[in-house]
DNA sequence: CTGCCCGCTGAGATCGACCTGAGAACTCGA
DNA sequence: TCGAGTTCTCAGGTCGATCTCAGCGGGCAG
């Protein structure tokens, strides 16, 4: 259990290392927010304690940039009492949990071992095709800045695409991955939905981005 | 330092009550939920000692009241190890502090002392989308300035979708969540409630912060 | 150039997801 | 025990999503 504790205060950040390694933790300490972020990009740790004031970076630029590194530790982060920051938004901006200070030792052993057992947390893995982006969780499809509503089942029709753009997908496959295996109808039914899929995605953009292959299928580009 | 003790294992409550007595507490002791609640509503303690599992009232239920009440004294809480509980909540519900069994002796009084050095809690968390608050402790929400009043379903229904601001939620995971993991029924129950819900916070201010996904589920957004 | 086939699209038909009002069942306190 | 408030069930109605179909047009082979 390796754990990375970034945290300015000398004091505290060195109570907090000796009772975590007590604990059987192996700890690191970094004291300022540039060294926590290469130090969390680089080194695997099983969690992040991370306080919000920090010189340099803060903790919520941290884990923005931690989260936009692709990096999924679990973060705690450690919150002053008075309310500079609004606690809430340690989870919007990707946190994990946290502690406002002071805190009792023991709750963060506590509360630690449940973000590790909890494991990393799963994350958003929106896909973008060009300026084309798709977030499942989320369901949310946007073409720039634009949100664009989608039924569900254009949704999937594009999330197909998408995790199979650039390639020619043929009306087979879509109806076999889209629909119900056991569909029964004309595969006309791909074309209507490619078709209400252009009048969302490209059409109002003026764009080409689903591209047919006649006698074969269709392809999803970037454009 | 009076101390209220809320445990029903009555060998347990007694080691508890000898040894709080030897270093010096007033102690008193009750073996269900509603006596506990009543002495730490109408007595003045220092700090509460409370058991989770508890016949009767169980102790979220006695923390949730006493938090409704007004009453602030730190609470301390005992979970049982096996995990039945997600120990987060007894934070979100207004405990200060909590032990797993079996613990130490020494560690209780130790944690004792802190919380009731610490004094009265800290206020709770309030979440907010856009200007829609809810404040898990106090069971308080308010759009803009306007108090809301919600039954007890329709809050922790609600509470679930601030939780989960901006993605979109099956009905399922709300049953599950928000209902008895073991619910019977029809799924049309969310819906209603998602009704009852939005005659709430939504008609009265001319919103749409609930926003229904067909064919997925339900998304709440700041509006 | 011509005809054929493939793909596109607009007009509906159908279906079921969702909403809602009415009321039954239940809880809890007076 | 009664009544108020809450929870839940149910059934009817609405409307959005899905799908079918048929006619059109354009690419492509001959």
């Amino acid at each position: 259990m390796k754990v990375l504790v970034v945290e300015d205060e000398e004091a505290l950040a060195d109570v907090v290392r000796r009772g975590l390694v007590q604990e059987g933790f192996t700890v690191d300490v970094f004291g300022n927010g540039v060294d926590g972020l290469w130090a969390a990009s680089e080194l695997p740790y099983d969690a992040i304690v991370l306080d919000i004031m920090l010189p340099g970076l803060n903790g919520y630029q941290v884990v923005e940039q931690l989260r936009a590194r692709n990096v999924w530790t679990p973060v705690l982060m450690l919150t002053a009492k008075d309310g500079e920051y609004d606690q809430t938004d340690a989870f919007d901006l990707g946190a994990d949990d946290y502690l406002t200070k002071p805190f009792s030792f023991l709750i963060l052993v506590a509360r630690l071992r449940a973000l590790i057992r909890r494991g990393a947390p799963e994350r958003p893995v929106t896909m973008s095709v060009g300026d084309l982006t798709l977030d499942p969780t989320r369901r949310r499809v946007a073409r720039a800045d634009t949100e664009i509503m989608l039924t569900p089942r254009e949704f999937t029709l594009l999330n197909y695409l998408m995790h199979r753009r650039d390639q020619v997908v043929t009306k087979t496959e879509i109806l076999e991955h889209v629909w119900d295996t056991a569909f029964e109808g004309d595969v006309n039914i791909v074309e209507v939905y490619v078709g209400y899929l252009r009048k969302k995605i490209d059409t109002p953009f003026d764009r080409r981005s689903i591209e047919t292959v006649r006698g074969v299928g269709y392809r999803l580009l970037a454009t």
